[in-house]
DNA sequence: CGGGCGATTGAATTACATCAAATTTCGTGG
DNA sequence: CCACGAAATTTGATGTAATTCAATCGCCCG
């Protein structure tokens, strides 16, 4: 992919779905808006930046994150193709979003999520919220409470799930942001991957790309 | 007060507001229902149970959390007088809820905040799921970044700025829920108390009340 | 006043971080 | 297609912040 971060002239409608997270609600959010470009480490939006637009993830993948004044980064969350970011109720960004890979994503003004005057779209907007609020629970426990190898084990095993991908994983961050995400360091994650290979959990083919071998017993390793 | 956790047959109308984030929105959300009692330590609501009810905060405090199969715990947050809590998108609790001291609530069925036609109901619905993430993602970068002492420091400062306490803190809590809440142990968190307190940046009055010397260099040390 | 639980303090241990190479990966140009 | 070089990753040695284990203290409540 060639890319590049200027507006693309390109006047494409995508609807995007996300994940339905339980069965009573079948409505879900949908972005209408032009594609755009961002090359591998291009900043989307910054922390304190107006919140003028909204976006949905077509290919490739995008890091959330904040950072403290001294440069210590935490990565709250991954987006992956079919994910839904950016939306804020205030009129700046609480954090930043950055291009992990080369990535196409449906921009969309803030506006087009407007309300129709039923509240339907509110009630995407709360869901949309709500499963964020949960990932974002999930991501405390692991960080409160786990172990390196655990948090790296259930890193791995969430990615492949929600990147749904069979056995053979391809990672679109490096170990920095993998760590950033963890509240690790590079080498704590890079010891726990080697452990697992050891271990005969996973196998490494290239730093990309984890082949699962035990899937089930990496499930295990999460508590 | 005398506390007791059967359903009072006070018919009792709460109006219920909580801080507004922004200026934008003057919306809030508003809880009526029957007030009940928690004694200490009592359940409000377990994971997996079904969501019937939502609560409000009159008096007390709460504490939401998660556990680990083998018993470990993370506090995701603690509600104070005047938040909102246990509203679910779901049928069922992610997870569960517990009075931290003798504690009022505002239970209402979770009927109430069905929308009038408007949209106005998942609006503030909305709000009030965003509010909760913003504090979620504060707490990661605690949990993912900073050392005990910063961790404790800023646990500080955030539960005088929310109790709107002045200089004297009230701590509804035990050691062991804050070390639950900030990812440490009891002996870690009683450390970095009296390593405050050793540097003139707080006075422990007992062990539940806190005074807080110098508000601004506690603040700085949150980074 | 005395019993018991929660908090504090101290000593030893450890999981992870830090510092410092060695090695691999991968983009680029010959 | 292969070789080169920079950047990323892995591996090793050492350091340290926080945990664990073990008393002791002190606050509360009967």
């Amino acid at each position: 992919m060639h890319a590049h971060s200027s507006l693309t002239p390109r006047p494409l409608t995508a609807a995007i779905a996300w994940r339905d997270a339980g069965g009573i609600e079948t409505d879900r959010l949908r972005l209408v808006g032009v594609t755009r470009d961002y090359a591998r480490g291009k900043e989307i939006f910054g922390e304190g930046e107006k919140a003028e637009f909204v976006y949905s993830v077509i290919r490739g993948a995008v890091r959330a994150f904040r950072v403290l004044a001294d440069g210590r980064r935490q990565i709250s969350d991954f987006y992956l193709p079919g994910d839904v970011f950016g939306v804020e109720p205030g009129a700046d960004h609480g954090g930043s979003a950055e291009a992990l890979c080369d990535t196409v994503l449906v921009v969309a003004r803030r506006s087009v999520l407007v309300d129709e005057g039923d509240g339907a779209m509110s009630r995407r907007l709360w869901r949309l919220a709500i499963d964020e609020l949960k990932r974002c629970q999930d991501h405390l426990l692991t960080l409160g409470c786990r172990t390196a190898s655990e948090r790296v084990a259930n890193f791995l095993s969430d990615l492949a799930e929600r990147l749904d991908c069979g056995t053979t994983l391809e990672l679109p961050m490096s170990r920095q942001d993998i760590a950033d995400y963890l509240g690790l360091t590079i080498e704590t994650v890079s010891r726990c991957l080697t452990q697992f290979q050891v271990a005969g959990l996973i196998k490494l083919h290239g730093c990309r790309t984890v082949e699962l071998c035990r899937p089930r017993a990496l499930g295990d390793l999460c508590e």
